[in-house]
Formats: structure tokens, sequence, C-alpha cells
DNA sequence: TTACTACTTGGTAAAGTAATCAAATAAATT
DNA sequence: AATTTATTTGATTACTTTACCAAGTAGTAA
């Protein structure tokens, strides 16, 4: 039986990557066919195709196939949350620092 | 100039090890010292060393020499919030599955 | 049935991450 | 000055992750 800290580490390890995350939020509001992806993300196709796979895996996405189009969209919508709350606390520890930088200068 | 993608993967690598985790977690209300630190997660201190370096490289902890002792300490304890926010997150995720699971059988 | 489009998968090489043991540092004590 | 204690660092090895190109699959249309 897995702990909690090694359940964390797969979940923030599915996010850990900036094509990825790029993708999650461009799925945010509607779901998107791969090639809208990967025109989006600017990225190789068999690379984009990878980390979507991987985001499946991980619980993050899911696929639905329609004609030649395979289309992926959030799982949980509540996943954006989390993603906010990153991009919350990324800014937040960026913003102390400069704050700390402020006081010593 | 890093793009805020990068920035967010820097910081969630961070805390994307199980060690890592459960030191922060033990650090969330005060300053430990290497020793302290290394008997609660039951790691090798060689190990255990450089994740702490590691945590402090990325912004996330400061630590502060005693005598023999060197304490660590969160830089910012907004960080916690994050903390609480990826187990949140690993949750709804797991209980979503189950939920699914429920569904199907 | 051939060819085309959308996407995935195999193979491989490069880069990054982590664990371990031994050696090094640095402060405190004898 | 030598020893002990607390911690870091170097070197090595194993493992994981990522990117890339080429080949494969699976629908669609001619």
């Amino acid at each position: 039986m897995e702990d909690i800290y090694s359940l964390m580490t797969e979940f923030l390890k599915a996010f850990s990557h900036p094509l990825r995350l790029k993708i999650v939020e461009y799925l945010s509001e509607t779901e998107k066919s791969v090639g809208e992806i990967v025109k989006y993300v600017d990225g190789e196709i068999s690379n984009v195709s990878r980390h979507l796979a991987l985001l499946k895996k991980a619980g993050i996405l899911l696929d639905r196939k329609e004609g030649l189009n395979i289309y992926y969209h959030m799982k949980n919508p509540c996943i954006m949350d989390f993603y906010n709350c990153i991009n919350k606390a990324v800014k937040s520890n960026l913003e102390m620092n400069r704050d700390l930088l402020d006081k010593i200068m």
C-alpha cells in the first residue's frame, strides 16, 4: 500500500512539465483535438501525443474518438482549482523573493 | 526570460518527491535540525541533506546555523497553503475515481 | 484497394534525478 | 592539538524522463 506522500508525488509529477501545464490550461474550458493542441503548444506531434497519454494515465485527462480525430478533455474540472493554486503559489513565492531583495537593497 | 510554465514546473518539481513532501510537512510549524529531520523521515543523512539543499535552492526552505546544528525552516509559511492544496487535489482525484468505479459496478 | 489524414508507438540517445558510500568541513569538547 | 559530533560534498551507479525520427494503426475518402 502506497503512502500519501507517494500519491502526492505521482500527482505532482504529472503536472511537472511546461508543455503539460500549457496543455492543461488550454483544455480548461473545452475539449480539443490532438491537432489543435499540437498547434497551440507548438510542439512535435509525437511528443505532444506522449504527454497527452501521460496526463490520461495520471487520471487528469480523458479522450474521446470521433472519426479521425481524438479529443482530449479534463476528467475532473476541479483540477483547474489546483492549477490556479500552483500559479498563485509560484507568484507569491516570486513576490516574496522580490520583497526580500527590496528589503536588503 | 523564462515563461510561467517553466517557473511553475521548477516549483512543482521541488515538491515532487515523497521525502521532500514529508520534510515540508514536518517543518510546517517550527524549524528542525537536520538530525531531527533525518530521524523523522527515517532516511540516510547524506540523502536527506541533499533533499534539504534542493528545497533551499528552490526557495522553499531557509537554514540557520547554531553551534554544530543546522536548522531548516519554511521560507514562506504560505507555502503550506499550497501543500494543503496538493493534498486536497489528490484526495479529490482519488474519490472521483472511486465514484466512477462505484457508478460502473 | 489504394491513398490520405490524424494520431500513437517503438527504438534510441541525451539529460536529469536519486541513492549510496566515502571523504571533507566546521564547530565544540577534551 | 586531537577527538567527537553534525552536516555537506564528491564520485559513482542506477533509474527515469524527454525528444526525436521512423514505422505502425485506424478511420475516411477516392
